[in-house]
DNA sequence: CCTAGTATCTGTAGTCACTACAGGATCAAG
DNA sequence: CTTGATCCTGTAGTGACTACAGATACTAGG
């Protein structure tokens, strides 16, 4: 039931993770170096496909590589509730920081654009802004 | 007048550019090899602090260095002022797009942390929602 | 003049999370 | 049997720095 049947092309199918990553993860610990063909070709279980996509989500969902590897208990043990709780929220604290200080970019930068007289005078008011 | 009369770590100081980065300005070629002294010390002038403030500030504003290298004419010739403004709202878009993505995270995270017990049960909300 | 501490120099390697080759082996289909 | 797809390893490139090693040079105090 758990037979190795997958190919490390189909687990990228199946998993939307592209092969060179799978085999990126893999040497740096993050996947197990799974069983081999006789020609050397890495074979692949449900289990591990499980595993990659916990993974893929994690970093759709912006963790670092470091924050999955402590969230799958690489580390040295299982995390506890309370760990994978602060890793979340030290992390949405980042993401919160991040927002703040696009929008305050975005404000600026659209405000500058405003005033660029687009081609209509010689000098520019963003470079004008770059410079001041 | 213009005098080079500023080490590298006065430059460093006078505009919040590390040290290290200046040179790597000059490698890329953002910044000119400016004269040396005999000894073989970068010497600088106020016309290339107002360069490397300019960088600093384009960073700041989030462009990359090779909008900067165009905004600062370096590419071929110096851009038009419509020029300009296709660069800065390309990079407000970019900043749009973000924001977004960002606040879609931060929604999923806090509403999946906020199921979180905390230590209360043995199994972890945030973990499942991972393993979905 | 000597010395100690600071500043600078070059060049290389590390960061993060991949991505892109090059060059070779193996597999499946026709 | 041949063609084309898939897979293998290993290395180098991305962006924008940052850090270090080992050498030289400058500056201030005694």
């Amino acid at each position: 039931m758990d037979g190795y049947e997958l190919t490390i092309g189909k687990l990228s199918d199946q998993t939307g993770v592209k092969i060179e990553t799978i085999r990126y993860y893999e040497k740096i610990g993050l996947m197990p170096a799974p069983p081999r063909t006789e020609s050397g070709r890495r074979m692949y279980n449900d289990a591990l496909a499980d595993r990659l996509r916990f993974i893929r989500r994690g970093r759709e969902l912006g963790f670092s590589l470091d924050d999955i590897r402590t969230l799958l208990g690489l580390e040295d043990r299982k995390p506890t509730c309370a760990e994978v709780f602060d890793i979340t929220s030290a992390h949405v604290d980042l993401i919160r920081t991040k927002i703040t200080d696009l929008k305050k970019l975005e404000k600026t930068l659209s405000t500058v654009a405003k005033e660029c007289s687009r081609n209509k005078t010689p000098d520019c008011a963003i470079i004008k802004t770059l410079f001041s």
